[in-house]
DNA sequence: TTGATATACCTAGAAATTCTATGTATACTA
DNA sequence: TAGTATACATAGAATTTCTAGGTATATCAA
């Protein structure tokens, strides 16, 4: 089975949360709304990261009731994750920039 | 240790490829050269994506002797390696602009 | 001439990332 | 009341790339 390609998983969820507060599930519905269903992360993919970024201390957790009633577990983005979200901003650019310098050199 | 962020090698070999034939070695000098050092693809890397591209047919190898007098292992595009480098530069476009749809999406 | 560095190929095993699959539970709707 | 959407979570498989090692030749400086 081949990889689907999101590999920046880290960088998007942090961009996701420079705009407003999210819960997990929220943040997978949103990721396809931006990208125009490019994106379709998996909760298998999501959570892992998800508590990866609290533990670095990246984001910080906190519980709020739903209209529903039901209780999502929302994200908020630190000081440092906002930090840490330029930085790999930063090195996306970088990266995709040295991609299409290798895709546009076609001659030496 | 962290991934060094390079994961469409076949696409970029692919794209080395399109523009002349190439030895092994020489694709990691081009790489790096091309992109103004920002990919170092490692000879771990590069020999077994090589090979499977071989496999798959999308490049062809012939040995050639080197003014220096050694034999170097060039690699040669096919019509059918060309044509997946046609899909996946198309691949890479969706992909680095749903990133960027993203990234730019700072409110909803 | 000898030791270091660059060239040139290769593979095994580890590490990192993402997926598939599965589990639990609640809310809505046909 | 059965199915679907919402909402969280984890275990294990698959994939990709890296680290580390091996072999061998050519070049260049000490």
């Amino acid at each position: 089975m081949k990889k689907q390609s999101i590999e920046h998983t880290q960088l998007l969820l942090l961009s996701l949360l420079s705009s407003r507060d999210m819960y997990g599930y929220e943040m997978i519905l949103e990721l396809s709304r931006r990208s125009q269903n490019v994106f379709e992360m998996k909760e298998g993919t999501l959570y892992p990261v998800l508590h990866g970024l609290e533990k670095q201390r990246y984001v910080e957790a906190y519980e709020q009731e739903a209209p529903t009633g039901r209780v999502r577990k929302y994200y908020r983005l630190t000081r440092a994750g906002r930090n840490c979200l330029t930085e790999e901003k930063a090195s996306w650019e970088r990266y995709a920039g040295a991609v299409n310098a290798v895709l546009r050199a076609e001659a030496t």
